[in-house]
RNA sequence: GCGCCCGUAGCUCAGCUGGACAGAGCAUCUCGCUUCGAACGAGAGGGUCGGGGGUUCGAAUCCUCCCGGGCGUGCCA
């Protein structure tokens, strides 16, 4: 159990029996959060429960503090219990428990902060899902990295987590990709070639036109067959996700699962998806096209399932069978999709037809993240897939780097809008904080290289020889580490995991600055020893961090 | 017009379900390597938390109204 739910535990009961004593039903006992204060001198965690209650007792904060504290048993986790104005109890850990918990550190390794026991809960991760007409670009960054390291984390808190990437092949961006593909064909073969407004107009187009091209020399791409087309088009497309699948391996990034849109019609999946909203009394027909209730459901309007023009089925409705088919036939219990913000519109209507199918629509979760855009001298712009006017993401990590890259959509939350000017972004990579973390974490390194050179073994050091404001500052913020994952667990803030490793790296610095660690006077060796201690369990949870986060620890820079 | 999101230091951003003096990095200005890595540390300056009301013992955080920006409002995805 985390010490803070310890905490809440022995604080609630203390209230109920507060309450109990004034003759106050416990029902009305208020919610409250037993939290780190930001300031150190009022110990290492706080509740302002006496506060919320002032009312609910009509009495002053300050007594209501002294009397729940009384109230609390004596335990060893805990030191000291104090009140302060206005009205906030503070808790002190003991000595004793936070050593116990460095020792964890060390024992545990990779797994501290972890539980125990592996978690019997399906959670798919769906993120990137980018179409297969092009390559990935700076914007698609976010979502991916923001993606991978949320499953990162439910993987480590021993959720069974698949990672998913949807592959939209059976909408009307394939026709214009196979389009723009046979333009190109046309021209690397030296033909006529017509490249208008509605076609892609990217290098990475390009490049798999002039890989595709040999093989169509003898061809005439005018008036293509329906067969031709599909055939180009198809293969277009898988050499597209190979390069995907290369552009996520840049930046760590390895999905379990490619899941095709096609798969969905082929199999009949959509058609007896349909069959079912047409039982439910949820469709019907006007103007040539199926369109759904949602209207009465709750969304702004009707949307169309089927298109008139062509009797294809829109996004939308591909959308519901493929949402469908994760909960029904894959039986997720839990679904955690990225979608970039100009798709928010869609999440309340994927809810209500969810619930309608019998499916509670809670198990979805979509986290949107903003949409990236890039700032120039000339004003702001947009990355256009279409106009190939984006930055590809395999020439970003090539000049910058993938940890540098991951980092710096990792440190901000996903709802601040981006404006990225390329120039200063990439200024900024070269003194980016991840190279400060690393560097931590390579300092860490050299101090263990010096122990096993100098032959020093610390298995046995004595942690209470640690007690400079350093050491302690250092030691405190270790033992954040399993609160720090067990919060994100919960609201999929992987933000917080950027901020905590730079006040990591931070105290680990000042304490390498202030703390000789290996002193070379044999009479100090027991403070060596426990020094040595702390730099390896220091070293594992930034390892940990940086894991999780997909960027590596290098032992030297 | 309507809906969702955002506005915190010169710049890029944190600030965890309201909490105890508004933070970090970069940039600017000082200072510190004969000892484990100076990709570091110590210090200084810099903010009416977009603005006005309100709720509360307490508001950057909640409510409301303005201002500014993004996205959506397709038989695109």
């Amino acid at each position: 159990m985390l010490i803070s739910e310890f905490l809440h535990n022995i604080t609630n009961k203390a209230l109920e029996d507060l309450l109990k004593a004034k003759g106050i039903d416990t029902n009305n006992s208020p919610d409250f959060i037993i939290e780190k204060p930001k300031n150190s001198d009022f110990g290492d965690f706080a509740t302002s429960l006496p506060l919320q209650l002032s009312k609910l007792l009509s009495s002053n904060p300050m007594e209501i503090a002294e009397n729940l504290v009384s109230l609390l048993p004596d335990c060893k986790e805990i030191e000291k219990l104090s009140i302060a104005k206005p009205g906030f109890i503070n808790f002190s850990l003991s000595k004793n428990w936070i050593n116990n918990e460095i020792k964890m550190i060390l024992v545990s390794e990779k797994d501290y902060g972890r539980p125990l026991e592996a978690k019997n809960f399906k959670i798919q991760v769906e993120f990137v899902s980018v179409n297969p007409t092009g390559r990935l670009h700076l914007g698609h960054m976010r979502g991916a990295v923001i993606g991978s390291t949320i499953a990162n984390l439910l993987e480590n808190q021993r959720f069974n987590v698949q990672r998913e990437y949807y592959v939209n092949d059976a909408g009307n961006q394939m026709q214009i990709f196979g389009n723009s593909i046979i333009e190109r064909i046309k021209e690397a073969n030296g033909a006529d070639f017509n490249v208008s407004e509605d076609h892609y107009k990217g290098e990475d187009i390009i490049e798999i036109a002039k890989e595709l091209a040999p093989n169509y020399k003898n061809y005439n791409l005018e008036n293509v067959e329906d067969s031709t087309f599909n055939e180009i088009k198809n293969k277009a497309k898988d050499k597209c996700i190979l390069k995907i699948k290369d552009d996520l391996n840049l930046i760590k990034i390895k999905h379990d699962s490619w899941f095709y849109e096609s798969s969905l019609i082929d199999s009949n999946y959509f058609s007896d998806t349909l069959q079912n909203l047409d039982d439910l009394n949820l469709t019907y027909k006007k103007d040539d096209a199926l369109w759904i209730k949602t209207e009465e459901l709750g969304d702004e309007r009707d949307n169309v399932l089927v298109k008139s023009s062509d009797k294809k089925p829109t996004y939308f409705a591909t959308d519901i069978a493929y949402h469908r088919n994760k909960f029904e036939v894959r039986n997720f219990e839990k679904v955690i999709d990225l979608w970039g913000a100009d798709h928010h519109g869609h999440i309340k209507r994927m809810e209500i037809i969810l619930e309608k199918l019998g499916i509670d629509s809670k198990k979805l979760i979509v986290l949107l993240n903003q949409i990236v855009s890039l700032k120039s001298s000339s004003g702001i712009s947009k990355f256009s897939k279409r106009e190939g006017t984006s930055i590809l993401l395999k020439d970003l990590v090539g000049e910058i780097g993938s940890d540098a890259c991951r980092f710096s959509f990792i440190s901000r939350s996903p709802e601040s809008q981006m404006e990225i000017d390329i120039d200063i972004f990439k200024k900024q990579s070269s003194e980016n904080p991840v190279f400060y973390i690393q560097y931590a974490h390579a300092r860490l390194s050299s101090i263990l290289r010096s122990s096993e050179y100098f032959k020093i073994k610390f298995d046995d050091a004595d942690i209470n020889l640690l007690i400079s404001p350093d050491e302690i500052n250092l030691i405190k913020k270790l033992i954040e580490y399993p609160e720090l994952l067990n919060r994100i667990t919960e609201n999929l803030n992987v933000h917080e995991l950027s901020t905590y490793s730079l006040e990591l790296a931070q105290i680990i610095h000042k304490f390498y600055e202030k703390n000789r660690v290996i002193d070379e006077d044999l009479a100090n060796i027991e403070q060596t020893k426990s020094r040595l201690l702390l730099v390896k369990a220091s070293k594992i949870i930034l390892s940990n961090l940086l894991s999780l986060m997909g960027m590596e620890s290098p032992e030297k820079m």
